[in-house]
DNA sequence: TCGCTATACTTGAGCCGTCAACAATCTAGC
DNA sequence: GCTAGATTGTTGACGGCTCAAGTATAGCGA
């Protein structure tokens, strides 16, 4: 994990949390996601992401886009330049975690892997209450 | 993931980080462990070690023990009070991630992840040099 | 319509861990 | 023995994230 963090940043300037919000953006219908949904599906909190866009929006690759039915909610919206970084920064980095699976595993065994782990809820807070 | 450590830090005030260092400290000869070996354990780095042993050490969970044969070296040790400390948090942590991971697989699934996981490297540096 | 609670987001303070640079010691090869 | 390079560990500076608290808006029930 660290170790695909610290080749994104070296290579593309990206820490491993700004290339998901871009991954999650460029999937999301009109390029642009609430924070909140952003935030539970990179599992930070809110602040880390509003954090985390800070940068990305300095750098240009994500822009603020107000809502018009709700005006408490801010969009993140990918701009076509953060949407260019991703294409550049997927190359290596999928490539990269590929060969680090690919090598110890057989497809099958990825098959199964990712069946199994898929069953683990995206937000673990909102699931089973653990007798607090 | 953060689940468990905002559990420890709630109920004992322990990072999921200091868990696993006390953990790896009681399974080691002589509980004590050189900080480099302890550093590739718990994938940190050495400076991260220092870091967290300050704090260990500050609470007395853990001390400094010297090395005879070679003066490069500082043990961690783990104390009495550390060893407690460890048997107290494990009992409400582990019963956190059975509940956790019990609720979702069966017992032959758990095992198929935990054999197919056992396979990653500790330390991914060591391994699979990924032409950089 | 008023007030209460829930939701979306931001901000200040602070912790945890990294990286880069450094000091001390060990070890090989000469 | 000595020097060159590797290994162990610490420190300063800083980034990234969390938590707690606060602001603003939404929506509901009396």
């Amino acid at each position: 994990m660290r170790r695909f963090n610290a080749q994104l940043v070296r290579d593309h300037g990206l820490t491993i949390n700004d290339f998901e919000v871009l991954l999650n953006l460029s999937k999301a219908e009109d390029r642009q996601l609430r924070r909140v949904d952003l935030a539970e599906r990179v599992l930070l909190t809110p602040s880390g992401i509003t954090r985390l866009l800070e940068g990305l929006e300095r750098s240009g690759y994500v822009e603020r886009a107000s809502c018009a039915s709700d005006a408490r909610v801010t969009y993140a919206q990918l701009t076509d330049e953060g949407h260019a970084k991703l294409r550049e920064a997927s190359r290596s980095h999928v490539s990269e975690i590929r060969e680090y699976m690919g090598g110890r595993f057989s497809d099958e065994e990825l098959e199964a892997l990712g069946r199994l782990l898929e069953r683990l809820p995206v937000d673990p807070q909102d699931d089973l209450e653990c007798g607090a």
